[in-house]
DNA sequence: TTGATATCATTTGCATACGAATGAATTTCC
DNA sequence: GGAAATTCATTCGTATGCAAATGATATCAA
């Protein structure tokens, strides 16, 4: 076969190419969605490893309730991403562990209002430095420069 | 105060902060596993509302099964990233639904294998469209060149 | 004021996700 | 060949995560 219709067959390749970019080529791994999900299991199983008493969300109210005080359970939820369902879960579970308290709301009855024990602070005062940690060990594959840029466009997505 | 008192309380302050970075000041909101999780969050919003009748777990199982054909459970599982436990009831819900067919492995009586059914391979087919728009609309908020990027840092990461 | 809406919380049902324990089958190694 | 270690799959328990339905309370508006 002469170079002239190699040349040729190229060129209609690319055509159908740029027609059809990959009709038949759907690669799972590369879908933002997945890698989400596998960025986020690491995380999760890097959390863990630093800290065994306590799942991620459940840190996460209590460091939120460290921030903000005392609120409703619902507020808090959604200063943590949580829908109403789930936000009771992890609180119930808080309490039962002794670093939450519940009371009810004074003037409007229907809220529910969460609080750290002193328990629940000293928990979150002596985990926030281990938290640090998490953050880098999640964040060790990329350089200073590229965890900077990465932080950015997550934020931007999420 | 005179002028020499103030930047000598200045001085003092940079150093006590270079010692400790940020003491009392640990934001939530900034840590790259909280924002991972609102991030995953948000993609599987956006894929629900492109294929409702399939979860992103089940349909990792569907697309990569079109990939590579009959494989053990198991094998599939790490090939998604599910234990095995997880993997298992993805696929018992597969089963149920008549997309994929298990078998036992001939020589290997450990095995079970898992096949797509005709209906499981027209559903991915059918399927993989609008798998990517999702992924499209779950990178919107990005540039083109922000995405490329930011797909790049987020494979290193997972 | 009262009737419609909205908000707060709970409950139920379903679907990941994973550690740990178990049992069956296979492989490894002495 | 046979004991030990490994692999495959299942089961159990616990913990998110969310949709949908429900009940109690609050707010808004006619």
């Amino acid at each position: 076969m002469g170079w002239a219709e190699v040349s040729a067959e190229d060129n209609l390749l690319k055509l159908v190419e740029a027609e059809e970019p990959d009709e038949n080529d759907y690669r799972l791994q590369e879908q933002v969605g997945f890698i989400l999900r596998k960025a986020h299991q690491r995380h999760v199983s890097i959390f863990a490893a630093h800290i065994a008493d306590l799942t991620p969300p459940q840190f996460a109210a209590l460091a939120k309730l460290r921030d903000v005080g005392e609120t409703s359970q619902n507020q808090l939820g959604s200063l943590i991403a949580m829908d109403a369902a789930t936000v009771k879960g992890v609180i119930d579970r808080l309490k039962a562990r002794g670093f939450v308290e519940l009371s009810k709301h004074e003037v409007d009855k229907r809220r529910l209002l969460v609080n750290l024990t002193a328990e629940g602070r000293d928990a979150i005062e002596r985990l926030i430095p281990l938290a640090r940690e998490i953050t880098q060990e999640t964040l060790a594959p990329l350089s200073a420069k590229e965890a900077a840029i990465f932080m950015k466009l997550l934020a931007k997505l999420a």
